[in-house]
RNA sequence: GGGCUCAUAGCUCAGCUGGUAGAGCACACCGCUGAUAACGGUGAGGUCGAUGGUUCAAGUCCAUCUGGGCCCA
């Protein structure tokens, strides 16, 4: 068996298996009708190709799956896509190289459409069988789509709802647009199209009412947009100049006067608070315009100035003119001070009709007659070139326009009932309900449209007459059928999608004529909030919903969620039924390059999975992802996967076929009664001990879907297995074959208990090397046993083989090697150099332990003896000397009595009682004398060749002397290692027999070889050790600093 | 401006309900090795973002501040 684990060819080997033999359908029929756990999957956008980022959440549903479905319990396993929405249409486009809606709108909606359903199709398909390769197991066949009918008429009976409570309402607002798109631009796709760009930055004067000859000076950007304005903003607290120039009166912003110097002299006659400003009325530069009048008309309104904190006099004039029809900021405004909204240009950016000579133009292309236009008026002041950033279409780069357009919203004021469900909820991390409540606490009314084609057809029908603005909301397709006037042959056998519902009139039932589909498509977060609904049957087989809802978990990554995927759950369950819809909610963060940065195609640093999947292994992904703390970002790349491969996967893998090897070689057969627990060895109900502490967390942390604390514990485990246990253990598998050698059965049973038992322990994290693993340590020896590791129930914790007391002592043990390993290193003591003794003062429990492990400790150090003392003092001696400072000071003359005097007394009481803090009293016939502590100076010594280690309790003493006979035997013992050295180099098989050659001109190694044959030949299995003068091939190495010829051959 | 979150060794991060600061990587030296493409030991490296407070005791609890990230306005 090869010592190193090879992922990629295992894993698909394992694949294959699971295909052939079923096992997972084989799983589902063993648990079918036990108790349920209920997972929800939120649909992933099945747009593109799976990233690494995916495979993190999807491993961690796995793996919480996996465990569960070992416990027994039955799962629904269903996987869901995301389907509509612009990112598809997006994709579409590109490839059908589409640049405007208008194109998509020339070559037919029906054939667009229906490239997006091909396209999801696609890569639900490719998705789904990354998700196979990663080990995910799903009922593939029966994943839900969210453009699939149920899904979308169950949305519509959502909406009904909301409309039934009066929720639903058509509104406006306002947003950037591209003309040539003709679409509107998310806030988020605005950002991206920034580009600095210089634009004719127009001075206008717009006359003030009621005050002869004076004007306000507006300055803007976009002179497009002065067909709209309806009010002038001023900074309140900003102070404003009245400036006279050629007879005219202009009020501008005092620090901003500059502006006027180009067209000669001008003369700042008054100063004025901006807030003495506001309320002023003045002429606006296109009153003259019919649809101007008429709407100010109705609203009872004029232009005037009105009060803004955010105007600055950074640049321009300090004075802001206000489209809100145009510009989001101005909407904004507008819509608080309840002003009235001018809205000059449709979808192409084309002037409405009502707006004169700028009717069905384009508002991209008027600047210059807007500029004629307010000269001939007198309104012109002057322009200038004006560079800054200005939003462009991240797709066409075509500048944007803002312009309000209607939108359909849900009325949000039932908040606080979503607030409540939010409450039952088990948030991980906690504060992710924090989030959930702030964002309900300031979250606007739900728009609900997006004027774009492949989505949810609203179900929103409105009044075709002109002045009738009835509407109604269709529940379902039933109601539909029901209430369908016309256009019912179009639609009927089609997917409640445009272009073919859009054929439908059903009756208005205010004014008798006929109302339509309005044309917009839902916000895709609809979609994926109905799925508690819509793929549990609640609409068709009510038991087998409240059979499976509320899920037990839902599990996605963080970051936006909380005002997406989890707000639309929420908000429709809610709707739909007053309760979560899920109990536990766990969210993880996002997957950066190994450096910390974000991973994107540009930069170069973006692993893509299936790359990532077949260099590094599913396995070692997976043990990545379940080990990362999942509210902290994800640092992933190929060295943390080697780090990983090496410090679990290499370890296990070597215990793994270290055992495999040496049972093969013995025929262990683990159908062998057990030996009974009391003559196991120590060791061995240690090691059982911690396989017990190990299931325990394990349950304890998957039952709290805390992958990362049986990662922390596992990784613990397997470096004690191996550098401890195994280490410790190797000579009892390497003893030869005997039936009635019960220890060396001990110790198989042990390490066979603990690698089958892992395999069920990591199987959710880890399923194909634990798979692989099982078949080969148990199904193989055991055909009874569940077919496959994911069939077998997940190890409880047994009480009885736990032994705490039995964990302190080892630790007490792998403390006092690690503190003796220290001494040799400072005293460049090499481990196969034997030593003669150790002694250790410890008493009680810890001699008790020690004495425990006494064989171990002296074989795993190569020293030749333990002694146990009460302390250390045989070894120690003491001198002590006057302090000839404090002593000269109080004692004077009598330092001639008391040096010497000091000189005869017992060294060791009187350095106890000073190390004790105590006095000390001299006497002598001149007299006696009281020295305090600080009065003797203590050298303390150690006998020769006595090292001590006493930074830690218990204190340890090694002795180091190396006599002649401890020197020959190290020799011996570097001969062996140089001989297994050259075995390994040979390519020998670890059974196969040996001859050896040596010779040497140092007589001690000759001697050391001679005195240790016997051993040199049992450690390396060889049968002929002799001493030749004549070698032809032989390898020369370094001896205790001799030379020595070697040469090996099999026999 | 409001909410959440983070700040600990050169880097990446553990440190649970307060009790003498830890791991991995990287670096240096040493050792071990027929289970080992491994591993072990040692060394160097931290006023735990800052300032106050509670306490016998604060990386940990509280308050304020500084700086980064996300969301909302």
């Amino acid at each position: 068996m090869d010592s190193t684990c090879d992922h990629i060819g295992l894993e698909h080997g394992v694949l294959d298996w699971w295909e052939q033999v079923r096992a997972f359908e084989k799983l589902r029929a063993k648990n079918a009708g036990k108790e349920t756990w209920s997972f929800l999957d939120g649909p992933i956008t099945a747009n593109n190709p799976m990233g690494v980022h995916h495979a993190w959440g999807r491993t961690l549903k796995d793996c919480f799956q996996r465990y569960n479905a070992m416990l027994g319990r039955e799962l629904r396993y269903q996987n869901g896509f995301d389907c509509q929405g612009l990112w598809v249409e997006v994709e579409v486009e590109k490839e059908m190289g589409y640049e405007t809606k208008a194109d998509i709108e020339r070559a037919g909606l029906e054939d667009f459409i229906n490239r997006c359903k091909a396209r999801v199709e696609k890569y639900s398909a490719v998705q789904t069988e990354q998700s196979i390769r990663l080990g995910y197991w799903m009922d593939w066949d029966n994943s839900y789509y969210t453009m699939s009918d149920e899904n979308n008429y169950t949305i519509w009976s959502f909406l009904k709802k909301c409309h039934d409570r009066k929720l639903i309402y058509k509104g406006l607002d306002a947003m950037p647009w591209c003309p040539r798109c003709e679409t509107g631009i998310s806030e988020q796709e605005r950002r991206e199209g920034y580009k600095n760009v210089e634009d004719t930055a127009v001075f206008v004067a717009f006359p003030l009412k009621g005050r002869a000859n004076e004007n306000l000076l507006v300055w803007t950007t976009t002179p497009w947009t002065l067909a709209a304005n309806v009010a002038c903003a001023v900074n309140p607290e900003l102070t404003y100049a009245k400036v006279e120039q050629d007879g005219k009166i202009y009020y501008l912003a005092e620090s901003l006067v500059g502006v006027m110097k180009e067209k000669g002299e001008h003369k700042i006659i008054e100063k004025i608070k901006g807030s003495e400003m506001v309320g002023w009325e003045y002429e606006g530069p296109f009153d003259e315009l019919e649809i101007v009048g008429r709407t100010f008309d109705e609203a009872g309104y004029t232009h005037r100035v009105i009060a803004w904190e955010e105007v600055s006099d950074s640049d321009g004039v300090g004075i802001v003119h206000i489209a809100p029809g145009c510009g989001k900021e101005d909407f904004d405004l507008g819509k608080e001070l309840k002003l009235p909204i001018l809205m000059p240009i449709d979808e192409a950016g084309v002037y409405h009709k009502g707006y004169g000579f700028l009717t069905g133009q384009s508002a991209s292309k008027v600047a210059d007659e807007v500029l004629a236009n307010l000269r001939e008026k007198g309104l012109y002041y002057k322009k200038e070139r004006y560079a800054h950033d200005y939003p462009h279409c991240w797709r066409c780069h075509e500048p944007l326009l803002f312009r309000a357009v209607d939108e359909w919203y849900i009325n949000m004021s039932w908040r606080d009932e979503i607030k409540e469900v939010v409450q039952k909820i088990r948030w991980i991390p906690s504060w992710g309900q924090d989030q959930e409540m702030n964002w309900l606490e300031n979250m606007h009314d739900w728009m609900i449209s997006k004027k774009r084609f492949w989505g949810l057809a609203l179900p929103i029908f409105e009044c075709e007459g002109e002045d009738c603005d009835w509407f109604d909301v269709i529940g379902g397709y039933e109601e539909l059928k029901e209430r369908a006037v016309a256009g019912w042959e179009h639609f009927e056998g089609q997917s409640p999608h445009r272009p073919w519902v859009d054929a439908i009139r059903i009756k208005c039932e205010k004014c008798g004529g006929t109302a339509k589909r309005i044309p917009d498509v839902g916000n895709p977060w609809l979609d994926a909030g109905i799925v508690p609904y819509s793929t549990v049957r609640y609409g068709s087989d009510r038991e087998y919903w409240k059979k499976w809802m509320p899920a037990d978990l839902v599990l996605e990554c963080f970051p936006g969620q909380f005002r997406n995927w989890f707000y639309a759950l929420l908000a429709m369950s809610t709707m739909m039924e007053q309760m979560p819809p899920f109990k536990t909610l766990l969210g993880h963060a996002l997957v950066r390059d190994e450096e910390g940065k974000e991973m994107h195609k540009s930069t170069g640093n973006a692993i893509w999975f299936d790359e990532a999947v077949e260099k590094m292994g599913a396995d070692v992904m997976r043990w990545l992802y379940c080990g990362q703390n999942a509210t902290h970002n994800l640092n992933f790349g190929y060295h943390v996967g080697d780090q990983v491969n090496r410090k679990v996967f290499s370890t296990w893998w070597n215990v793994y076929s270290f055992f495999v090897n040496y049972a093969r070689l013995d025929g262990f057969d683990p159908k062998r009664e057990a030996v009974p627990y009391d003559k196991l060895q120590d060791i061995d109900r240690w090691l059982l001990s911690k396989l017990q502490v190990l299931i325990r967390t394990a349950n304890d942390a998957l039952s709290n879907y805390d992958t990362p604390r049986l990662i922390d514990c596992a990784e613990d485990f397997i470096e004690r297995l191996s550098n401890w246990y195994v280490r410790r253990n190797r000579r009892r598998y390497w003893r030869p074959k005997s039936d009635s050698d019960t220890d060396k059965l001990a110790a198989y049973q042990t390490l066979y208990k603990v690698l089958t038992e892992m395999c069920k322990i990591l199987a959710p994290v880890v399923p194909f090397v634990c798979e692989e693993m099982y078949q080969n340590l148990v199904r193989s020896f055991d055909s009874e046993a569940p077919e496959s590791v994911h069939h077998c129930d997940y190890p409880q914790y047994d009480e009885a083989l736990c032994d705490d007391k039995l964990a302190e002592q080892m630790d007490l043990v792998a403390d006092v090697v690690s503190r003796v390993l220290s001494i040799r290193e400072t005293k460049q003591l090499r481990v196969r150099q034997p030593l003669k003794r150790l002694i250790v003062a410890a008493k009680g429990e810890q001699a008790e332990a020690l004495g425990k492990f006494e064989a171990h400790i002296l074989d795993e150090l190569n020293i030749k003896a333990l002694e146990m003392a009460e302390n250390l003092d045989a070894y120690v001696s003491y001198s002590v000397q006057c302090n000839n400072k404090t002593m000269g000071k109080k004692f004077g003359k009598d330092m001639q009595v008391l040096r010497p005097l000091m000189e005869k007394q017992n060294a060791g009481a009187i350095a106890s009682a000073v190390n004790a803090g105590k006095n000390v009293t001299l006497e002598a016939d001149e007299g006696s004398w009281e020295l305090e502590p600080e009065d003797v100076v203590v050298e303390t010594s150690f006998a020769e060749n006595i090292v001590v280690s006493e930074t830690d309790e218990p204190v340890l003493a090694v002795d180091i002397e190396i006599t002649e006979e401890l020197k020959r035997e190290g020799l011996a013992r570097d001969v062996v290692r140089h001989i297994q050295q050259l075995r390994k180099d040979s390519g020998l098989e670890i059974q196969d027999r040996i001859a050896v050659c040596y010779n040497s001109e140092d007589a001690t190694v000759r001697a050391a070889i001679a005195e240790h044959d016997g051993y040199i030949c049992r450690e390396t299995l060889c049968d002929k050790l002799d001493h030749s003068d004549s070698m032809i091939e032989s390898k020369e190495i370094k001896i205790g600093g001799a030379q020595m010829n070697l040469s090996l051959s099999k026999v």
